[in-house]
DNA sequence: ACTAAACTTGCAACCGGTTGCAAAGACAAA
DNA sequence: TTTGTCTTTGCAACCGGTTGCAAGTTTAGT
């Protein structure tokens, strides 16, 4: 079944490194030396194979993908757009699921053994750690979602959670909100933090708005859900609520639903991330959009140079957020008098 | 950096195969040279080469992950189950994104350069062809989520489409609609038409129920919520409506609060798959949940076995249906006389 | 027509492993 | 001690490719 260098070459009557060569680019080949090899190799349904060329070439086009993040629905779109987007460059993505898993160490030594040739690291949970460990192991690595330092040890992409953290405090304050809190995901989140950190500096400028906080167990609906059924119940709830996350912000107001409470009325929610079904009008959730194309983009742009050239200094890319306005929020207040 | 068997052979002061055996599962090593090896590959931080291992093995471990539904929620938990669970097998996905791509060639291509042991394809829409595409190629494959049929040309595990109509009818039917109809995927897709022809063939026992059906653009929320429009716009819609699909329920929904009638009190929908949104609140949809948690189980099962024998005959799988009664079809009607 | 430069091609070594085979060594039985 | 069997080990060939080098062939220049 399996054809070869080998096959091919005898069946053209030449060498097996002509046979190769034609299957290089750049290589110095004749005309009639490449169509006479080209007719033995579709006469035989050859295609060079990948692997073994990896060995000398040192390159197998491989990326390893790794990521936590299966449980929330906006990384299915970012599965699309990575995937996607290595294709197009002809590279390949070797998925890695780190679901339950809290050690590099296995994966590392995994994906070494497969030679990839760079990692991208798509999460926003996973350690800083986490991307030294494949660094460290000598590959070029590139941390998407992942958490801005100042003198990064990575190459890291994302949002500024502070930045985005401000956001959400500058538009609750806008809409005329006094008693806000912040809900974030697991306290020890990479995003989480820094989140919460600029949305309580934005609010220290004003001291007329309260401002409190709490932690869902996970960045899921049940966890949003049980943590905002117990914020309720517990009695003064916040006027409005920034949820560290879409889902979470569901989650959310399925507890205010039940709680018989409206939204915006009773109680204002704003998300973060701007995934597919915060629009849907179900949901209709005010969110902020993180720019996942742009992130995405930048970051497989990232990878290919870094293919090239791996020395290149670790930088930390921040992104920009924005508002995306619709129904669980009260409209922005007016300044009524002079 | 990279350190080859010869440099631990080296190390240890024995052969380079003496390195391999120890590394080999079921090689005859001594105890004394398997620890001298272990201590040199430590020193060293040794691991072999799985890429050059397979040159001569003829297996990578590797296998292809073949999708193009990048855009159903219910994917990613999907892709969840699948690499978690090839993973716990020690195989490892190579994922392909088959968005906008009608034909396999390229991939099969592609998947037999880099030497996969098998192939899944999961995917609902792609044509059977697909499938058979890598089968011809040599390929083991199992296509998750496909079409019945009677002589399958590769294993095929999914739901019983036709069944699955069948209850969509019948659950209608006991809850006393008197006018119903299917609301399908894209007319080509792999399930849309079996769901139909299991729907209407159920209800040809009822002659005091008419029956209407049409077709959405895609498995989109927006394909269903224009497609939904669309039918009110029309005039006479159906009581209730059985949708091929739970993002395309969604999207019907939206319609139908857009068009301010209720549900399912004016109008009923039911869906397929039993995403996990389904069961939020704030949509909260009646389905027919497909259990793709066995249907992925067996699925790998099976590859699993076809690496080791990968001779035999091709087998369709069937997994039964179950209703998942939530808030969008109006209760059942019980018989009120004797 | 002659020479230099440029291009083509095959040989053989190499990438990082595995494995059949035969030689060497260990061990038990006689 | 000798013999036979079983285990351990190294040699060398191989998996399917690539590539430096040198020899052979064109091509261009004069």
């Amino acid at each position: 079944m399996a054809v070869n260098l080998g096959d091919v070459a005898k069946r053209a009557g030449v060498s097996r490194s002509a046979v190769s060569r034609t299957f290089t680019s750049g290589a110095s080949v004749s005309v009639a030396m490449r169509t006479k090899v080209e007719n033995a190799a579709n006469d035989l349904g050859y295609s060079p194979n990948f692997l073994a060329r990896s060995l000398t070439t040192r390159s197998t086009k491989l990326i390893g993908l790794v990521s936590n993040n299966f449980h929330n629905p906006i990384f299915l779109e970012v599965f699309d757009q990575f995937t996607r987007g290595l294709q197009d460059r002809g590279l390949r993505p070797l998925l890695v699921n780190l679901t339950n898993e809290k050690e590099a160490s296995a994966s590392v030594r995994m994906l070494r053994q497969y030679s990839v040739d760079g990692v991208i690291v798509a999460s926003s949970t996973l350690p800083p750690g986490f991307s030294k460990a494949f660094r460290d192991a000598g590959l070029p690595v590139v941390n998407s979602f992942g958490r801005y330092e100042l003198m990064p040890e990575v190459h890291v992409l994302g949002i500024d959670d502070v930045a985005c953290g401000k956001l959400a405090a500058r538009e609750l304050v806008a809409r005329g909100y006094k008693s806000v809190a912040f809900m974030g995901g697991p306290i020890d989140a990479t995003s989480t933090q820094f989140r919460l950190k600029g949305f309580e500096e934005k609010l220290q400028s004003h001291s007329d708005v309260v401002c409190s906080h709490s932690f869902a167990q996970a960045y899921s609906y049940q966890a949003g859900r049980i943590e905002m059924a117990r914020l309720l119940e517990a009695g003064a709830h916040a006027e409005a609520y920034f949820c560290g996350d879409d889902v979470l912000s569901v989650g959310a107001l399925s507890a205010i639903a039940d709680k018989g409470l409206r939204v915006p009325e009773d109680v204002g929610v704003i998300g973060v991330n701007n995934m597919e079904m915060a629009g849907w009008h179900n949901i209709n959730l005010t969110t902020i959009h993180q720019p996942f194309a742009e992130i995405i983009q930048s970051s497989i742009n990232l990878i290919v140079g870094l293919l090239a050239d791996p020395k290149q200094a670790p930088e930390a890319s921040l992104f920009p957020c924005t508002l995306v306005e619709r129904s669980t929020l009260r409209p922005i207040v007016e300044l009524t008098e002079k």
